[in-house]
DNA sequence: CAAGCGTGGGG
DNA sequence: TCCCCAAGCTT
């Protein structure tokens, strides 16, 4: 009692610059061999009772679900959030049930059933990995780590975590959120990405060999909902006894990471070509942004605005005066709006007249589609 | 191996 | 508003 009441005497900075102190001395002491032994089973009997209810997802303790469901949801949710993948999920499994279905899909069709899902490379990689499972697997996933790393768009974490999830073997598996639980548990002060081989290290001391599907999902949904990236909800955490991160008072401190450098702002101009009731969609070439997807036709993207350069054909293009502002991982866009009125008779190099009316179902990237709903209001 | 590659949500 | 970040993979 004299001990708290003496503790919320201190002011709360002294109290906080006394435990950032403790952690500074840690710095030097070598990486932690390994984490409390008590880990694991605090965490599975959290896991038991507070499992979030996935569409890919089997119950604590249940036997797994169809590879093939754990597969698709591991693809989709290389970084991409829980909420922005279901929808997509719950489309793909309905239309492409098994690996059979999806290695005979028409390709164009998938791109724009992927549209707005983004990092575009995943659903090639897809369409390749099912191509491979069908040929060289009898259309069934294999089962071993070092297997499923060979194929298209499965690497280190999604190996081991269809390893684990789907078929039971002992995987270690690291995704972000697992970076970010264990560099708190140990109180990790190297920063990534060169602190990689320790947290794997850190998490190999953690995995049980049973119920390592089961774990492995526990890690990432406490890293989800209570060992959040910002304003981590310790009071709520199983763990909170085993944490050195906890103990220092700023658990937000870890992961440690390297600074970013700053993204630069780029110009383009989105060209909107308009012919009776159709408008001009091009397909993007495979490699670089937006790979593969149906687009309106652009001109250069850089640091100068480049007017009217690389216009898909000569015409009386005119400027709406407005722009579109778009965010992307390393550079942000910002695209000035041409538009023209064309007759029936003009032949661009290369794309489709596609049919204003059902738009929607092109499949555009979230760049083109915010364009096109300027210019249809535009137009108006 | 560092850089390229989307998007939407939250602080 | 702006910045950070997320169930990473490929080259």
């Amino acid at each position: 009692m004299a001990v708290a009441f003496r503790l919320f005497a201190l002011p709360v900075s002294r109290f906080y610059r006394g435990l950032r102190h403790r952690a500074q001395s840690c710095h030097r002491r070598a990486v932690p061999a390994k984490l409390p032994s008590t880990i694991a089973p605090h965490l599975l009997a959290w896991y038991d009772a507070n499992a979030r209810d996935l569409p890919w997802r089997a119950p604590p303790g249940a036997p797994p679900t169809d590879p093939y469901r754990v597969w698709l949801s591991e693809i989709m949710l290389q970084q991409t959030q829980v909420a922005t993948v279901k929808p997509y999920f719950a489309k793909f499994t309905a239309r492409w049930p098994d690996f059979a279905s999806l290695a005979a899909a028409d390709e164009g069709e998938l791109m724009a059933a992927w549209a707005g899902l983004g990092y575009y490379a995943r659903a090639r990689n897809m369409i390749a990995c099912a191509r491979q499972v069908s040929a060289e697997h009898d259309g069934a996933l294999p089962a071993t780590e070092a297997e499923l790393r060979k194929l298209s768009g499965i690497g280190d974490y999604t190996a081991a975590a269809i390893a684990a999830i789907a078929f039971g073997e002992r995987a270690v598996v690291v995704d972000a959120n697992v970076e970010r639980v264990v560099t708190r548990l140990a109180a990790l002060e190297k920063p990534l990405p060169s602190a990689k081989p320790d947290i794997r290290a850190l998490a190999d001391t953690i995995t049980p060999d049973a119920r390592a599907g089961d774990f492995a999902q526990a890690m990432m949904d406490l890293g989800a909902t209570i060992c959040t990236a910002g304003a981590p909800k310790c009071l709520l955490c199983p763990l909170r006894a085993d944490c050195a991160g906890h103990a220092t008072g700023d658990p937000e401190r870890y992961p440690r990471k390297q600074p970013k450098r700053a993204r630069p702002h780029r110009h383009g101009t989105i060209f909107w070509a308009v012919n009776g009731d159709h408008v001009l969609l091009v397909r993007r070439p495979d490699k670089g942004m937006l790979g593969g997807m149906r687009a309106l036709p652009t001109g250069p993207w850089q640091d100068e605005k480049p007017g009217l350069a690389e216009a898909p054909f000569d015409a009386e293009w005119r400027m709406s005066g407005d722009s579109v502002q778009h965010g992307f991982t390393h550079f942000t866009l910002e695209c000035a709006l041409a538009g023209a009125r064309i007759d029936g008779h003009t032949n661009p190099r290369s794309g489709e007249w596609w049919p204003l009316a059902d738009l929607d179902s092109a499949g555009l990237p979230t760049l083109f589609a915010k364009a096109a709903k300027r210019m249809r209001e535009w137009e108006c």
